[in-house]
DNA sequence: AGAAAATAGTTTGATATCAAACTAAAATGG
DNA sequence: CCATTTTAGTTTGATATCAAACTATTTTCT
């Protein structure tokens, strides 16, 4: 099969935004709106390591500093994380997880599975490995 | 191998963003500055049809009619198009190529094979497929 | 010790994105 | 024929995104 550059691009944009919208939309069914991915993606990080600077933050998730500060103070105007700045070196700040915030985890992996459930459905293990290996390949590529 | 959701998920992320960049790289390498992706994609509907309503865009490159206004509106400041209103139902535009929204066809086309080139470096025939295969499998169940 | 450079994070400005509301025109139905 | 509904596109407001510039602090170098 012989196909355009675009289509493949354009697959996994495509692909990329169904996923998007899929997340946001079941967070929404639990009761958690106005998260978005991103924000999904510093939680997740917390979830890791519950303690970490706005440029380990940045790092992580690859957003740039000024995307994060936004993101994070959000995240803060909703509960989900504080911010404290370190009083050994004062241009530091630490995000942690509120108990509101860790109480997304199950939510989270909730989430996951179903994103996991959709997104396989009816795909083989050798797919699926074949899948990763293929794309993997191709983000070394780019 | 076993593997989180948000791997794929995430790893796909990572490849639209990159193979955006490239692109937008590229872009500029010809020295068509200003122009990101979705722009490309009114540009190539336009290759294919060189007329177009705002609607028919919307539709054919999945973004909302609004977005559609203000990248259009950007392609009309740069003068790779042109807008007419319909003379028998005013409520429609028209979107038109310029003569130099269409010598960016050349442009396009290369940078097409070298995202293809870079993207596909070392992967065979037979993985192509297969990727596109388990690609379309999971845009159908998303 | 103090100046210069580097670093952390915030602010500013621009842009793509969407949803909702709006304006204006066309289509529909009584 | 006219009122109502639908449609096309624009405008408004909000948000995530980035690059550049900025502020404040720490580190480095002389």
């Amino acid at each position: 099969m012989r196909m355009n550059t675009n289509d493949v691009v354009s697959l996994i944009s495509k692909i990329r935004e169904k996923a998007n919208r899929f997340i946001v939309s079941e967070m929404t069914k639990y009761g958690v709106e106005g998260i978005v991915t991103s924000h999904g993606d510093i939680i997740n990080a917390l979830f890791k390591n519950p303690r970490l600077t706005m440029a380990e933050i940045a790092g992580k998730i690859g957003r740039d500093k000024s995307t994060v500060t936004t993101l994070v103070d959000k995240l803060v105007r909703f509960g989900y994380v504080t911010k404290e700045r370190d009083t050994v070196d004062t241009r530091v700040v630490y995000v942690t997880l509120t108990s509101k915030g860790s109480e997304l985890k199950p939510i989270f992996n909730a989430i996951s599975r179903e994103v996991l459930n959709t997104l396989y459905f009816d795909i083989s293990e050798n797919e699926k490995e074949e899948l990763v290996r293929i794309l993997n390949k191709i983000h070394k590529n780019l």
